[in-house]
DNA sequence: TAGATGCTTCGATTACCATCGAACTATGAA
DNA sequence: TTCATAGTTCGATGGTAATCGAAGCATCTA
């Protein structure tokens, strides 16, 4: 019975939780490598090549070859359209197979995305550096500002290290949890790392959660209530 | 890494074969019977029990019960919006995959959609008798005007044996390669049986198209086309 | 040049799920 | 009641596809 648009081949494509996680980590609108794709999505990077070759001849994802990288972005607004469809679909679903495990608040509150903060707490860090001036974020991307690479040098940041990386500095990814977005790049990545450092918080062993300890929550607060 | 709003689980929910065609025939607006589903689909009632427990699980559809049947429709808005963006996806990725066997045209052009005329012909049809004044459609479905119901007499088909089946006489069938409406229930599938009786068509073997002579055709353009 | 990193291909394994036959329940008709 | 039809559940089977280890190619850096 192949017949008519294979609205069901499509579908397939959506339907496997390691494409859809790409999928929804391309939602944030940033063009993003097979390796951050694969780590956002939980898997090796052979498996992610694989369903990388899959999205791309199915036309969902369209790659753009850069040096030694090849950044992947949705092909079309109908795919991003697709996609918020689908999640609106989710949501409502979600809402009556309530099975909020014990971990899922937590993994809300404050997780580790590749390896920057997400969750509640990412988005109110990059609130709380937005509303302090310390980073601001236009069509084209999310940057310090003056007062950021001040504040970076203070927090025992060195940004020239973070700089001779290939890697961007800053950028937006969109958070799953509160459909907002948190800072990731570089400077996303070194921010955890001094959290971390400074005995703010713990990664959770075997999963991506990330536990702040009662003062180290207090000290984030204070970094991002200003 | 099972987070987020599971659009992976929607997504899969309408990425196979089965399911996706029983949607698509649901596209219609009609409430259909899990019979008449199954055979949408091309699959055993026992299958498609499978799958329609699993689309109504999923919120996709919403079963109304009706005497020893069960009718299945399209759940919300939103599972309407989300199949036609599949669509015109599949659509889409269609166009650049042109890989038209030579039956493709064929099945465009004219094929059997379960018992009853379907393609662009079946849609010519459909055109042709509402422009007639044999049949007319409203919100509530498709009925013959009494000037159909002396046009099936004149044709050869005996209504009063159609209707007394429990299977309505008229129905409107969504068709993927036109998206337009053809003419389903009974009485569509009586007309396909006359043009075979009469000679104007036969049907391929082996397949779905339906291979009209010359002067069936000629003779079937005088029907819809007055 | 050598070494490191990004990404892919290949092959083997595993797990899931669609499918259908058979048997069962429920509703309606005679 | 008895028979037919609509629909389901159960169990077994098969095929497909996701996954990862290992090895390869390509590109950049030193």
């Amino acid at each position: 019975m192949k017949e008519g648009p294979d609205i069901a081949r499509v579908a397939a494509l959506l339907g496997d939780p390691a494409r859809a996680n790409m999928l929804t980590a391309l939602m944030g609108g940033r063009a993003l490598t097979a390796t951050e794709l694969a780590q956002e999505a939980g898997v090796t990077p052979q498996t992610a090549s694989s369903h990388l070759a899959k999205l791309e001849a199915g036309m969902i994802v369209t790659p753009r070859k850069q040096g030694r990288h090849r950044y992947f972005t949705l092909s079309g607004p109908d795919i991003v359209e697709a996609l918020e469809v689908l999640m609106g679909i989710a949501n409502r679903v979600g809402h009556n197979r309530v099975r909020t495990g014990p971990k899922d608040p937590e993994l809300r509150h404050a997780r580790v995305c590749y390896d920057h903060l997400a969750g509640d707490m990412g988005v109110a860090l990059f609130e709380g550096l937005t509303k302090r001036n310390l980073i601001e974020s236009d069509l084209n991307g999310v940057a310090l500002t003056a007062a950021g690479i001040t504040f970076a040098g203070e927090f025992g940041i060195d940004l020239d290290a973070l700089r001779s990386k290939r890697r961007p500095l800053c950028r937006e990814c969109l958070d799953w949890s509160a459909r907002q977005s948190h800072l990731a790049g570089s400077f996303g990545a070194a921010l955890l790392d001094r959290f971390y450092d400074l005995g703010w918080a713990r990664r959770g062993v075997e999963s991506r959660i990330v536990r702040f300890s009662r003062e180290g929550e207090r000290q984030f607060r204070d970094l991002v209530n200003f």
